[in-house]
DNA sequence: AACCTCACG
DNA sequence: ACGTACGTGAGGTTC
């Protein structure tokens, strides 16, 4: 790829070399001491080319589609400006938080009872002004406006700056020292945070395009993380759970109900899946609360009955804090390591962040280190093959290759085969599933 | 540079 | 009595 920089050539003294080599050194004997040398020889080492690799390919991007959607956006955009600024009584710049709550809360006087507080006063974030729906029409819009203009400045204005003009891809940074957690990071520009859920977001993503001749294969890992924590905590009934391929929310649901789970609505298996999700991490019932809308002493009663329930999960959450606690780090099933001295603060709130975070990590970095080893033994098997097979992207769970047409099937079964089934997928106690889609651009993938 | 907000898993 | 879910990166405003 021609945009990487020439390096910067430092000429190295004699001694400069001899200091070098002492801190790898050092280094080296740290990763021993702190028994992570096998993790490093096993995946960070190997995954070092594999990332580069990843970032030469780059991915194709089709800039005129995403210029067409900035035009229709900023119509968008100066349409809901004029009314918001009608409504507001004055013009403002929207996207100042300060000028913002000064419209709202001191002209048109709305009401902040159960407003969350932050640093600079009231919070205007989305989950804020949801609760103030009802209360002024400029509410809506203010959020619409949000949302179009979240749209246009980080993914298709910005987007088209960073495609190269040689290979007219995309090609991201994949940073592999950057988090706690063992996970990966993405940057300039980022592409673990591409729009999946909002308005446009299929527009977006279908900018995101396969070579000629190609087609684009995702594959995701299903449900990673509660599989991870049903596995660490050796929980029977979730165990079970996967083993049969239930739905894991509905059976939650019906669990927490007491209800079958024909009878588990929408709206149960939902504030269920809030809770799976708040066991990973570390959630208490005022959370739970605030986010599922439901009443903080219900929260309380799901999530006693949850504990109930998986007794399992319950006393593997109180084993990891304790083993934290007494070892000061915490670590994921491949030996992965976050260390947490603040475990034993006598701070209140600190000791909870890190108990919090305690639990947390290993579930997210089994997940990341799980995720990693198949990146690497995919990699092995496209050494080959690299002109009809590429991987190009890793969002947690999930990897993105394109792929010849006509290799589609031969890839697409070693791409599941190597996620669901090396000798790694197979230390956990429940079943690794993975799911294939294809498609000719990001947006528009079928799955298989 | 700090802060806020928001996109993703 | 406390504040209230983990991990990221980016764009904007304010100082």
């Amino acid at each position: 790829m021609e945009a990487i920089p020439d390096q910067k050539m430092t000429e190295y003294s004699c001694e400069d070399a001899d200091y070098t080599f002492q801190l790898v050194d050092k280094l080296m004997i740290e990763l021993k001491e702190k028994n992570l040398w096998d993790l490093f020889k096993k995946i960070e080492m190997p995954l070092i080319s594999v990332l580069a690799q990843m970032e030469r390919n780059g991915i194709k991007v089709d800039v005129k589609i995403l210029e067409k959607l900035t035009k229709q956006l900023m119509i968008y955009e100066k349409q809901l400006t004029e009314k918001i600024y009608e409504l507001g009584g004055k013009e403002f710049n929207i996207n100042s938080p300060l000028q913002l709550k000064k419209i709202l809360f001191e002209d048109l006087k709305i009401s902040i009872i159960g407003i969350k507080k932050i640093k600079t006063g009231i919070s205007t974030a989305a989950g804020e002004l949801e609760k103030m729906k009802g209360s002024h029409p400029i509410i809506d819009l203010i959020l619409e406006y949000r949302e179009i203009f979240k749209l246009k400045s980080t993914y298709s204005e910005a987007l088209p700056k960073l495609v190269n003009l040689k290979t007219e891809r995309i090609h991201t940074n994949f940073n592999q020292t950057i988090t706690a957690t063992g996970r990966l990071s993405s940057s300039n520009p980022n592409l673990q945070n591409i729009p999946v859920r909002g308005k446009f977001c299929k527009e977006i993503r279908m900018a995101f395009i396969a070579e000629k001749g190609c087609k684009l294969i995702a594959a995701d890992y299903s449900q990673i993380e509660l599989r991870v924590i049903a596995s660490l905590s050796n929980d029977e009934k979730m165990i079970q759970a996967f083993k049969n391929k239930e739905d894991i929310h509905i059976r939650t649901a019906a669990e927490i109900n007491e209800c079958k789970l024909s009878e588990v609505s929408q709206e149960m298996r939902q504030q269920a899946k809030a809770i799976n999700f708040g066991i990973i991490y570390g959630m208490g019932a005022y959370g739970l609360a605030q986010r599922t809308g439901i009443s903080p002493s219900r929260a309380k009663k799901f999530i006693e009955k949850y504990f109930e329930i998986h007794k399992d999960i319950k006393n593997y959450l109180e084993e990891i804090k304790e083993r934290a606690k007494e070892k000061e780090y915490v670590e994921t099933l491949f030996g992965r390591r976050r260390y947490l001295p603040e475990i034993n603060s006598k701070m209140f709130q600190v000791q909870n962040a890190a108990e919090r975070m305690a639990i947390n990590m290993p579930v997210q970095g089994t997940a990341a280190d799980l995720i990693k080893i198949a990146m690497i033994r995919i990699n092995q098997q496209l050494i080959n093959n690299k002109q009809r097979c590429k991987m190009l992207l890793q969002v947690h769970d999930e990897l993105i290759f394109e792929v010849k047409t006509q290799d589609i099937a031969f890839f697409q079964k070693i791409i599941k085969q190597e996620m669901e089934e090396s000798s790694e997928a197979k230390k956990f106690k429940v079943p690794i599933d993975v799911k294939i889609k294809i498609g000719d651009n990001w947006g528009e993938m079928e799955e298989f």
